[in-house]
DNA sequence: GCTCTAAGTGCAAACGTTTACATCTTTTCT
DNA sequence: AGAAAAGATGTAAACGTTTGCACTTAGAGC
């Protein structure tokens, strides 16, 4: 990079102002006289002006950017989830620092730090833990953060969610409705708080409470071919309904299952627990609990634009209302 | 945001060194003694001293971020694409602001402008078009630029592709080899430069060179379900083979004929364009132009890093080989 | 006509770094 | 032993803005 072309000095000079006057008129101040401002847009159009936003933010300590924590760009789940951050983002003219942990060459708290260095005003986090020395760092940076479609052990942080169980046990109800008597939780990550502490925990107790014999948890399904290749297991388990929290685990089962040349909802019911794309667009199509995706980015965001502002935010941790939709994974009466 | 808590300065004055000592500590400039390194090393850690990067970026003129620009992050090809290079860019330390630019909020100038008033060291571009002030706005800031799986019109910036004529006229030497007389070519953006220069026209010669009748060009058919209800006009015009640059519009198309009760690939022949995830994972798994999207992420990433640091670069024109995947879509033989 | 207020403007100090240059030591070479 | 080179450190000027404060001018109120 070069030394910059024409800066607020040359600005200034040009329109025989001083810079603060040009300052003010770039901030849209309003304590300059009509006749200056327009000699001073006029000069900045001429010249081609633009303001350095480095040099913006290391004055003025604000960066207009946020960053965004995400375990998989590919992964439609949190490309929905952007997708209403982005867009009001854009609305409140932010940028965003994009950052994906899955990648192990650093770790996580090493990229949050690198995302704290930049001085973004806010962060909006979606990866499924958050650990305690990127917690310290968010609280000693005085920066704000906001959880999206994820939670944090002990809620210390705002977050936007949906009523994971309440959902998954409406979801339950319904396969037990159908007939189903063996039903397990296939989950990706176990560590995640969500699963933890919300999905496996209401998984249990409805298993108890409705005496349906031993649970069946299923732990560390991620991608196509963990799906794909746990279904044999579950034929063995004879479990004869599932609740699957990734969509493309839901899709490895449903294919595998159908491979082996089994009727999907008969021989097995699948609800999967992240409606993207993917679950509308398989046949059969999938039975979802659907979350609001684009809406639950949209909402932490315009939060996170209050939390930035200092502005009173009356709830911290706002559950936003999910749907069972029922497809044709699930029998329909 | 406040005054940032502990600040070079600190350092330097806890380490009773200069703030250039500690600078060169931080820039791992080995013109420092091991001893003075140690110790300036040991107040880091115990202040918890992290640089600002919005000040080195001043200073120093280099922001070690780069700007991505992507029409929508909701689909698959620019997500896979997007992994290449985010990938790649953790690797040299590059962090990414990402922009999205399908929302016409803003228009595509201003995006770009504002993400250079960031002072980003390049560009990465996924877009379609590249408008002209935009492209005199990278000129004029002198910002690298390099066009990932995308190409501008006079091939005056860096790209990373594959090689689309031949890879079409392929696909369509496999459709006519089938036994199909009917081929038609379905694309999203008929503006976009690699379907006007490349697909349409690759077509368009297929067809003559093959005296294969009337060209059947569908444009405008951008996701599902334009794919789906485009299906009859297919089959009004005695459609039996189709190209279609977007897996989600092929998709589409698949379940329509499905839905009809028609056979695929006996009644219509599917090739899709962009093979993500999608394209595998729905049944029957379509026949796709496989290109290797990650790859191309990342090799336009490696070379934008070279481009910022003005090294060499042999050849600005990548074509990464692609790969055609006979799937379930067309007959096996 | 005099004081007071407000609007419009400029001055200059921040903001937290990097880096060219200067200075002082130490080592190496003859 | 003396000169030259190399190594280690400090000084201070950038980088391009924002912003608190001070100043000027002009109209309002009396």
């Amino acid at each position: 990079m070069h030394k910059q072309e024409v800066t607020i000095y040359d600005v200034a000079r040009e329109a025989k102002v001083s810079m603060a006057t040009v300052s003010r008129v770039v901030n849209g101040n309003n304590n300059v006289s009509k006749e200056t401002r327009d000699r001073v847009l006029e000069v900045i159009k001429r010249l081609h002006y633009q303001p350095n936003a480095v040099a913006q933010g290391l004055a003025s300590k604000r960066t207009t950017t946020v960053g965004l924590i995400v375990p998989d760009l590919t992964n439609l789940y949190f490309a929905e989830l952007s997708k209403g951050i982005d867009d009001i983002a854009l609305l409140y003219k932010y940028n965003i620092i994009i950052t994906s942990i899955e990648n192990r060459l650093m770790k996580e708290d090493q990229v949050i730090q690198s995302l704290l260095n930049k001085q973004v005003d806010g962060v909006i986090y979606m990866a499924n833990r958050l650990p305690n020395e990127a917690a310290e760092a968010f609280k000693r940076t005085n920066t704000p953060v906001v959880l999206a479609g994820t939670r944090n052990n002990r809620d210390e942080f705002a977050s936007v969610t949906i009523d994971y169980k309440k959902a998954d046990t409406e979801a339950l109800n319904l396969l037990m409705h159908d007939g189903k008597k063996n039903l397990a939780l296939v989950v990706g990550d176990e560590d995640a708080v969500v699963n933890g502490e919300n999905r496996i925990p209401a998984y249990n107790e409805f298993i108890k409470e409705n005496n349906l014999g031993e649970p069946h948890v299923y732990t560390g399904v991620k991608d196509y071919s963990d799906g794909y290749n746990l279904y044999p297991q579950l034929v063995k388990d004879g479990i004869d309904g599932i609740i699957v929290t990734r969509d493309i685990s839901s899709v490895g089962i449903l294919n595998s299952a159908i491979d082996a040349g089994k009727k999907i909802p008969e021989d097995l019911e699948i609800i999967t627990a992240s409606a993207t794309q993917l679950a509308s667009v398989v046949r059969p199509a999938l039975t979802t609990i659907k979350q609001p995706l684009y809406d639950m980015g949209a909402v932490a965001m315009r939060m996170l634009t209050k939390l930035m502002n200092n502005e009173e935010v009356d709830e911290t941790h706002i559950e936003l209302p999910y749907e069972l939709v029922k497809k044709q994974s699930t029998l329909n009466r």
